[in-house]
DNA sequence: GCGCACTACTAATCCGGTTTAGCGACGCCA
DNA sequence: TGGCGTCGCTAAACCGGATTAGTAGTGCGC
């Protein structure tokens, strides 16, 4: 049935010497010493046998399994975060290791029971993600353990962590319409909740590039991060006579609901009004017009993080990781 | 540094019996005769000690690592797919199992490498996954191994396989309209090739519930599944003045793409024209009006996968998992 | 009072690697 | 020619469990 699995045992006689030498030969360690010969023998016969040596066995003695724990709280839900995983997987091939999934879905009880179940596996080190960038607090279990944060910090350690440049993205996206040539009438929409470092940032680095150009926001529309809510949100603020020359939206789903919100009253974008964004989904390309929106660079997480862990990092600084900037056919100048 | 792991041996002596007696206690053997007062004493201390079994050391005898191997081709990349990962994933969990993933890219060495890889860990079965529903071919690596296909399914070998059940989703998605009272002008938008599985089924399943009530499609709209190529494809269509009642999207972005063709030469939905689609992606509730669609399960997809190698299955027939028609506003009664 | 079965354990081995300790052979030097 | 260091390699122990093959102790029948 299952194939049998070639052993040091099986080369080690192929090549006529003893388990110890074949060991030495295919782990590579330099310190003993092997005459080429013999060397040569070894990695012949390990070739011709397809000899792969067990991590399990290997991992037994050298307490290094090769593999790396991702512990999430729900990046498989959101729609494009799969790409955290998919940057973390192909980084960590590339390193000859392989990820171990995990997602909490915020259930603290389930959390602790997943790391147990990685750390019974003998991984090497744990990568801690979390779906929107926030402050994280670690579970003891991990103490002690190679951990490092992916888009969350964590103010009791210094430990290692990759987020996304939210501030320098909400300068960027200020940035665009700026340069476009707007300078009032800019309105943020969507809530901006102190938990959610994102949206802080985003919001501190969009005041911070508009006032270094000489302009501020005319104000802010309040609503919830979907487009249901930004629609009534947005349509609300329109019907109340209000004109607004540029909208930020905090993510593509809020900007979704105010281009259904401006077709509504036969606003055209961006002729009467400019859309920057956040997220750069999917959604940003399909949109008509196409929407300029500043990308969350998943793939690029899950690499760093990875990058970060294998690295042997313990304790470091944030790495904040840019925010690439779309154009697109959402923003013009501002109406004359 | 990092913490010093409870051993059996620590367990043993605690609990003053011999190593073996406290492995029959914590590996729950009963053939072997404990006392009950033996065991309890073995219980008590393993669970003052706060012991858990190294997964390595018991894989390494036993070969069974309690780990199971997702291999797939393009599943992160999908946005809503990371839903087939969080099935397996919660079910494996529910049963002690943990995933490591894999995605090949599509790239056949680098699948093969990946599961070498997996095998290397000891790794006691597989889940091929591919994105699209299709006719997969089985590296010659995963013989004798335990597998099963996840949307996807293999003429070669009777191997297992979960995929969702297209035809009966075609069908579904003809049976809203029908119920709707539509009879004619209804339309397919959106190519199906021969080997994509899923297209295919769906328009059978769609031809035989229209046919079954003495209707038929009145023809359709080829067109790539996205969102920029229906809009064109609907906008000529329309533009020679054919006038559609309903129209049936072989996946929400060739809908949206639909949507807009519709708004720009003032069709309304439903009133003028109603729509389904399948797929059921965030996309589908965000759209004015809300669109009705049949959903891909792929959380449930992913647990049926795991439930079936979880169950040894080596071999059987193809699961076909229901896809639930979500209805929504965008279907109406046939214009007067 | 002996053989036998049964109970309740344990010593020893195994899994497949890594690592430590050490062993012959050889060359060099005094 | 004996001592010593080096080279090239191996025996044995080790990692932490599971499993096989017993082994004491007890009760029972005859």
């Amino acid at each position: 049935m299952t194939p049998a699995r070639v052993t040091l045992q099986d080369v080690a006689a192929r090549a006529g010497v003893s388990r110890t030498t074949a060991s030495f030969v295919t782990s590579g360690r330099q310190d003993m010493r092997i005459s080429a010969e013999a060397a040569e023998r070894v990695i012949r016969a390990a070739r011709e046998l397809g000899y792969r040596p067990s991590l399990l066995a290997r991992g037994l003695r050298t307490n290094l399994s090769q593999t790396i724990g991702l512990i999430s709280d729900v990046v498989a839900t959101e729609p494009y975060a799969g790409d955290l995983i998919r940057g973390s997987m192909a980084t960590a091939v590339r390193a000859e290791r392989l990820i171990l999934v995990g997602e909490s879905e915020g259930d603290h009880k389930l959390e602790e029971q997943l790391i147990h179940s990685m750390l019974d596996r003998g991984v090497d080190g744990f990568i801690y993600a979390a779906m929107h960038t926030r402050e994280a607090r670690l579970s003891q279990v991990l103490r002690g353990h190679p951990v490092v944060l992916l888009n969350c910090v964590s103010k009791v350690r210094g430990i290692p962590a990759v987020v996304p440049d939210e501030y320098a993205a909400g300068a960027a996206a200020a940035g665009v319409l700026l340069h476009a040539g707007h300078r009032d009438g800019i309105y943020l929409v969507g809530e901006t909740p102190a938990h959610v470092i994102a949206a802080a940032e985003r919001s501190t680095g969009i005041n911070d590039a508009l006032s270094m150009a000489g302009a501020q926001l005319a104000g802010r529309i309040d609503t919830l991060w979907w487009p249901h809510d930004s629609y009534a949100a947005v349509r609300a603020f329109l019907a109340a006579g209000q004109r607004p020359k540029a909208l930020i939206c905090l993510n593509d789903r809020v900007a979704f609901g105010c281009y259904q919100a401006l077709a509504d009253v036969g606003l055209a974008i961006p002729d009467a009004v400019s859309i920057v964004s956040f997220d750069d989904s999917d959604l940003a390309s399909w949109l008509r017009p196409q929407l300029t929106s500043v990308a969350i660079p998943h793939f690029e997480l899950g690499r760093r993080a990875v990058d970060l862990l294998l690295s042997g990092a313990r304790t470091g600084p944030v790495v904040r990781v840019p925010m690439p900037v779309h154009e697109r056919g959402s923003v013009g100048p501002p109406q004359a």
